[in-house]
DNA sequence: TTGGTTGCAAAACGTTTGCATGTGC
DNA sequence: GCACATGCAAACGTTTTGCAACCAA
């Protein structure tokens, strides 16, 4: 599960990963990029795609599209944190920390004789802000 | 909440909902645009996209990503069916009927503050056909 | 030296848009 | 006739890829 190939060190994918850290939601490429700029670290567009493709094979870090969105986000692969409220004003995320899901899952497995693995949940309304 | 806009007939329109109407599950532009294209009635590919986009708004059809597909899903707007089960290998998707987020959503708003509108639940694993 | 890593430019992909033409009402 | 519907080609934004140079081990 671990490393499905070789990696060697790279600055470029150190950097990236501490940007990852120091967020706390998931992060889009541009954001990345643009902050990687911002450190005087830019690293190519291509790159950053190309690290995170790698960390996402390496399950260190999972890749979601949010909504209806046409684009990627990234973020840690921590435990929880799984599950967002989106606001769909302001698109602020707030992590969910109960997952429900897991109860039903079981009963999911007997009725349908799927091998059930895994599950996204996203929950979407207007933040305490927005909601005027 | 009915038709934001004037509608005239359409041929096209119609080809394309009896095509949502046939298909149980959401379905791709590609596979719409095939479709139409092997009953002969071909369609233009931006015509798709325009209608479609139409039927989203109007509330018709409900756009979706899944997964961290980079293309998006059509499907009728029907009551329940909103959730699917979807092989990892095959991709096969299974409506999930019983949707147990409402009572989540109710604790959710009143511990975040949010009003909440709606979410989103995929669960993926093996189906019994690829799960040897 | 070997093979992963990078930058650049170009291509690929799904989607959207401008414009001229066609068509329902 | 007006406004929506359509086809075509071009543009767009995101992501991927080919290639040559670079660099960790």
């Amino acid at each position: 599960m671990e490393q499905q190939f070789n990696l060697r060190f790279s600055k470029n994918r150190q950097y990236i990963i501490e940007i990852l850290e120091s967020e706390k939601i998931p992060l889009c490429v541009d954001f990345i990029f643009e902050k990687l700029r911002l450190k005087n670290k830019s690293v190519s567009l291509s790159t950053v795609y190309r690290i995170l493709e790698k960390l996402v094979i390496n399950n260190t870090v999972v890749k979601t599209i949010f909504g209806d969105d046409l684009k990627a986000k990234f973020e840690l692969n921590r435990q929880g944190h799984k599950h967002y409220l989106i606001c769909t004003e302001c698109n602020d995320m707030v992590p969910i920390h109960n997952c429900p899901i897991g109860e039903i899952e079981k009963s999911l497995q007997e009725n349908t004789g799927f091998y059930i693995k895994g599950h996204k949940l996203e929950v979407y309304g207007h933040c305490a802000k927005c909601h005027g």
